[in-house]
RNA sequence: GCCCCCAUCGUCUAGGGGACUAGGACGUAGCCCUUUCAAGGCUAAGACGGGAGUUCGAAUCUCCCUGGGGGCACCA
């Protein structure tokens, strides 16, 4: 790999909602580029709107960060050389340079009131006409403003936009892109309340801290020139911008939205790192799963660890176009990395997940069922239901599954009650000393084995689909196998003679 | 309405003028393996949105159209 030069990178969400599939990317992404050039990976809390602002939020990113193990060289829980990295413990920073700019002649304060400005709009939307401010306070000679300013009067700043000529600015995924200054607005980069908005603190902080490479969402590409402006004002040298796309919904049509989320949990999937967690994938997966929407390595490699993409990753393979979700997949790099996982790791990965279930665990039988497991599992949440039967106290079949395939309820029983003979009559327990036993007492009984497995499969496990009998079988022991094929037949006698056997 | 971005199988994608009868993966279907279910193996169906150019040659370059997406806040 050619030697890059360090990058300074920074995953920067607002604390306002739960950490979600876009997101994670994003800092995934972030950690690579950091990680593969010795760089460093920033978090940065965006927290300017204190009226979004919810506390929660802050705890579940980092919580989502750190299970994903995209952890950060520099943060707010941390520290680092260019603490703060709370936005709103930098107020007074981005004050003194929305100052610069007013001082250079890039910006200038506005007392329009909010209540004008939304009759503005009103009436601009009503002519159709692109809604942009009009710029009333621009003119106001410098000195008269700044004593208006000195007066208390209430005001914000905004950005002078040069009102002719054009900017081309440099996406890395895109290209040159150029946009005519007109389309530009003067926008707000500090609020009445003396806060900075995204567009100047941003700017400052990635200026201040060195960042060097930007990745953020394509839905800033429509305001990516004016921060361009803000730069340039200062004569600050620009990072690399890099604007992912965004997710679409897993139908490919539209923008995964919050109305949608909800649809998406209400079909127990969910965009959200916290459920997607909790519903038992393993964050190996999910890594493996995100970084390949928006991202390919080749036309052929498709597992990665998260190891592996930090050697692997590139900047220069990244694909602009927007992405649809696909649960499916997840699913199957789920299991793929779960399959991957050593014995005593996705033991130890298990256990709270039968924990939650209700079952209590020993753990030497759950060593010897997770080798007859692993390869069924999907996520660690399925582990309970179709291995539960080896840590309850009882099983519980319908009754109904307990007739073998094709036979009546007496074929059963007597199949049933003659598996319980031979098998109380045997002194080793083990698949190779059950299997022949078993099998000629299928031929005995005139069924194939199929049938009488089925039987007993239900019986020993309640259950119609189960890991390999023989092998669970020993795990269980003889005597609580004995038990449930008693209380099988019982079972069995019990709808005898009842209309609907099958 | 205005501005911007994007466009290969249903989905994620490889492809950056000839190596393309377009490759891989998920999903789907079939077969094999098999005590069920998985996992695995094999096979099949399945795409360059449309139209003009440029070129000896275009999935690849240009333009137009169409479609999709994003933005137009004292949110980020």
């Amino acid at each position: 790999m050619t030697k890059q030069k360090p990058a300074r990178v920074r995953f920067a969400p607002s604390p306002t909602g739960m950490t979600h599939l876009g997101s994670a990317r994003t800092a995934l992404y972030n950690y690579l580029l950091a990680h593969q050039t010795n760089g460093q990976f920033i978090l940065r809390i965006e927290d300017t709107d204190r009226k979004r602002y919810n506390p929660e939020s802050e705890i579940d990113l980092i919580s989502s960060l750190k299970w994903l193990g995209l952890n950060w060289d520099e943060g707010p829980d941390i520290g680092g050389p260019y603490a703060p990295y709370r936005q709103s413990e930098r107020k007074d920073i981005y004050q003194s340079y929305a100052q610069k700019l007013i001082d250079m002649g890039y910006a200038y304060p506005c007392f329009c009131t909010q209540n004008r400005l939304n009759e503005l709009r009103k009436e601009q939307q009503k002519r159709k006409v692109n809604p942009k401010y009009d710029r009333k306070c621009r003119d106001i000679p410098p000195l008269e403003a700044a004593k208006r300013v000195a007066n208390g009067e209430s005001h914000v700043i905004r950005f002078k936009t040069p009102l002719t000529g054009s900017i081309t600015v440099h996406d890395y995924l895109r290209g040159d892109i150029t946009v005519n200054n007109k389309q530009l607005d003067d926008f707000i980069i500090v609020k009445s309340d003396g806060l900075a908005l995204y567009h100047l603190a941003a700017m400052v902080d990635d200026h201040l801290m060195g960042i060097t490479h930007v990745f953020r969402g394509e839905e800033w590409l429509s305001t990516f020139p004016f921060h361009a402006h803000i730069y340039r004002a200062f004569g600050w040298e620009e990072p690399v911008w890099i604007h992912l796309s965004v997710f679409l919904n897993p139908t490919g049509k539209g923008k995964m939205s919050k109305r949608f989320a909800q649809q998406m949990r209400l079909k127990g999937n969910s965009i959200f790192i916290k459920d997607i967690r909790k519903m038992g994938y393993i964050p190996e997966g999910v890594i493996n799963w995100i970084v390949l929407m928006g991202w390919s390595f080749d036309d052929k490699t498709e597992f990665f660890t998260l190891n592996d993409l930090v050697n692997n990753f590139s900047i220069d393979k990244l694909n602009p176009s927007p992405a649809a979700i696909d649960f499916k997949k997840l699913d199957y790099f789920d299991g793929l990395h779960i399959r991957a996982l050593s014995k005593s790791e996705l033991a130890k990965r298990l256990k709270p997940f039968y924990l939650k279930a209700g079952y209590s665990i020993d753990d030497s039988v759950l060593d010897k069922v997770i080798p007859l497991i692993q390869v069924r599992l999907h996520t660690l949440n399925e582990a309970p239901e179709i291995s539960g039967f080896f840590f309850a106290d009882h099983v519980n079949p319908n009754p109904n599954d307990l007739i073998g395939k094709h036979l009546t309820i007496d074929e059963s029983i007597i199949a049933a009650h003659e598996s319980y003979k031979l098998l109380s009559d045997l002194t080793e327990f083990s698949p190779s000393s059950l299997e022949q036993p078993l099998r000629q007492l299928a031929e005995k009984l005139g069924l194939k084995a199929g049938q009488l497995f089925g039987i007993l499969r239900v019986a020993i496990t309640g259950q119609k689909v189960s890991p390999p009998l023989l092998e669970s079988m020993e795990i269980i022991g003889k005597e609580t196998v004995l038990n449930r094929i008693t209380i099988a037949i019982d079972l069995l006698k019990s709808i005898e003679g009842q209309p609907n056997q099958s």
